[in-house]
DNA sequence: CGCCGAATCAACCGAATGGTTGATGGGGCG
DNA sequence: CGCCCCATCAACCATTCGGTTGATTCGGCG
């Protein structure tokens, strides 16, 4: 039996979820085996912080859990790829447990950061449900479980790395996500126009751009940085 | 007995919908009413056309649907939106029949555009199962069942003359968002670089922006458009 | 019918942006 | 020390963008 501490703020997916795991389609045939065997969700958390103290409370009752299902994005509080950095560096008086990050976008940078982090696998949520329970037990025997496309991505990733902004460009792509002219963005910078355009020239090749709007959108795709608040 | 189609294009969403519909984890106190009783998931489909596919088969079996519970955003084939106006209308030989969307975004645009489809209401996927259940049931006698998030966007609206774009408008500032240059927006729309150009002026001046980089940092701000997708 | 707003287009102008070449100085690293 | 990357700046040029004026068509509305 596979004790599961479930992680997703969406109350619909927890117990989707819960019902995909614990009741298997089909069951399985002939006599119970290590590759079969059951899956029992025995807590759920709505972020990463409660997830944290959760399996922090099952594991000073003695009530082990085997592995951690684990979204990556989380409305508010602690986000996904934190809260498994925590787990598996055993923070906040937890022992290390496997997670298995289970998300919906296949984005790089989410990918990077969730096995950077040190999750055991990466699916996604749109997968059938006896991928994700044969996930669930590699997961937990400590093997890696990844989507085929998650898996696909990397191999991408490897032939063609993603290049590098310097801290500086990052800096310059915030400012020019709110709407700065290049003018502007010089003055704001301490810098001459003519060094914003050099620098903007290096983002776009190292994005594969041409222009400020689509550096700006891929930049935030890709998670470099993000919207600016209101 | 309230009769439920279920349409979204992910298996773990819809297995945590039909746990949350049909096992309510409070079961009703005294006898059963009209405002308590039982919701059966007793279809499912994973895009737009299935799910208009579906429905008529279902009618043509005399196996009636009381409600059709629509995602929105669907990985490919139809989308919700479409989804549901063919289904108000009646088009592709099904009966009308209420419409309930349940999403994950609460961006003006999609609520819009799933009202303006002639949905029943608009919930968001964080809700509690109490509340998802008492919007089926809202919607399946003919209410109207939105959630509070969305209903204070619409009141909100209200307040603010929020100034409108016209779906024109929206269209450009979408198209705007991928990076494209005023020709290629031009080429994309089938009309001339300068009808861009007078579009542009009238989306700056409503936003109160003078360019399109601070056009689209506004618009996603204020949830007129989404980061598109990578 | 006349009015108005939305959508379309044209022509024009100045300003901003993009793209290039080339140059300087400072750090880090073998 | 030499090499390379980063950040800085200059000058130049073509393209694009922002903004204006003016015009046409079409549909809705009083």
């Amino acid at each position: 039996m596979i004790r599961v501490l479930l992680v997703d703020d969406h109350p619909v997916v927890r117990a989707g979820l819960k019902a995909m795991l614990e009741d298997p389609a089909i069951p399985s045939e002939g006599p119970a085996s290590d590759d079969t065997q059951g899956i029992r969700v025995v807590a759920e958390a709505s972020d990463g912080a409660a997830a944290l103290e959760e399996l922090r409370r099952r594991q000073t009752l003695g009530e082990d859990i085997d592995l951690v299902l684990m979204d990556l994005q989380m409305g508010d509080g602690m986000d996904g790829a934190t809260a498994t950095r925590k787990i598996r560096q055993g923070e906040g008086g937890v022992r290390p447990v496997p997670v298995l990050v289970l998300t919906t976008y296949d984005s790089d940078s989410d990918i990077l950061s969730a096995l950077e982090a040190g999750a055991s696998g990466y699916m996604l949520k749109d997968a059938e449900s006896e991928r994700i329970r044969s996930a669930v037990r590699a997961a937990a025997a400590g093997e890696t479980a990844l989507a085929p496309e998650v898996a696909a991505r990397l191999v991408g990733r490897l032939r063609n790395p993603v290049p590098q902004l310097s801290a500086r460009e990052v800096e310059i792509l915030e400012l020019l996500a709110t709407g700065l002219s290049n003018r502007a963005l010089a003055r704001a910078l301490f810098i001459s126009e003519a060094t914003v355009k050099t620098h903007l020239v290096h983002i776009y090749a190292k994005l594969g751009v041409d222009n400020r709007t689509a550096a700006i959108t891929t930049a935030v795709q890709q998670k470099i940085i993000r919207v600016p608040d209101a």
